[in-house]
DNA sequence: ATGGGTGCAAAGACTTTGCACAGTT
DNA sequence: AACTGTGCAAAGTCTTTGCACCCAT
């Protein structure tokens, strides 16, 4: 699967628009989530960010998850899991399947989720703000592992 | 719209097939989720429950939700916040459209989603075992008690 | 210099678990 | 009688918040 064409928004112009301030740990954070290829919870990147900076605090990851998320860089998922999961806001809207055995997550571009979006505003007039579908099952590789269950 | 036409399953046999004791707790909890709407948190079923039995405790709560969750009488909903829904094992699966204002919850049929679980399955090469849907928007009444934004 | 951002620790929300006793089978 | 389920309190996980200091503007 190709790397993802993303025209970066340049952090600092968001930052600038929205008199929020340009920080290391910001750049940092931001950069991560975007060099990876999504779907990281905020520990994830709390780990990842201290290999570069190990004075960061796991507070400040969750308080620019919850910037980056006010300002549209990134989305936030609900996984079946207590906990959340982010990603760079997609060019394009898109939904996931998830492996139950192995945690894998794949992406995929869902057409048919557009027409629901259109039919369900009007047919109950709402304006609809978000659609958000998780598929679950088991992948190819789990299903083999695991062989003689059923 | 109108109550829906579940044959309900009887506890008492599904915890007798399980080797699970009936307990007056259960019986309540059970009885408490299916006269709901569904869509209860465990917090309001704890306090529905405790107008019955002010000796309840939150434990048995939610002890007895991952019960009926094993026992497939009951389905865990994960909507945008920081807790869990559930809801009585629903006859037809059914999708939830949330109103980001009031917290309303529309459910609706989607035959689009079976066409997609079953695209989806043959693709990707997965066993599909659930399809969740969550769209958010804003509902007519929320939509004009507002009024004036945007 | 000003005021927002960070790190730390403490608190909060939601959920799970250990233990002794009560209630089902 | 045996053993699971319950209530209570404590602990656990994920997230938010208060505060003093730091740093971008």
């Amino acid at each position: 699967m190709a790397k993802k064409g993303n025209r970066k928004v340049s952090l600092k112009n968001v930052l600038y628009k929205s008199s929020e301030r340009e920080t290391s740990q910001r750049t940092l954070l931001l950069d991560i989530i975007r060099q990876s290829d999504g779907h990281l919870d905020a520990d994830e990147l709390y780990r990842l960010a201290k290999e570069k900076n190990k004075n960061i605090s796991l507070s400040t990851v969750y308080r620019n998850l919850q910037l980056f998320k006010k300002l549209e860089l990134v989305e936030e998922r609900h996984f079946d899991e207590g906990h959340h999961h982010y990603e760079v806001k997609p060019s394009y809207e898109h939904q996931h399947l998830i492996c139950i055995e192995c945690g894998k997550v794949i992406e995929f571009v869902c057409p048919l989720c557009q027409k629901l979006r259109v039919e369900m505003g009007r047919e109950y007039d709402f304006d609809i703000t978000g659609v958000e579908v998780s598929m679950t099952g088991v992948c190819p590789e789990c299903r083999q592992r695991i062989g003689n269950r059923k």
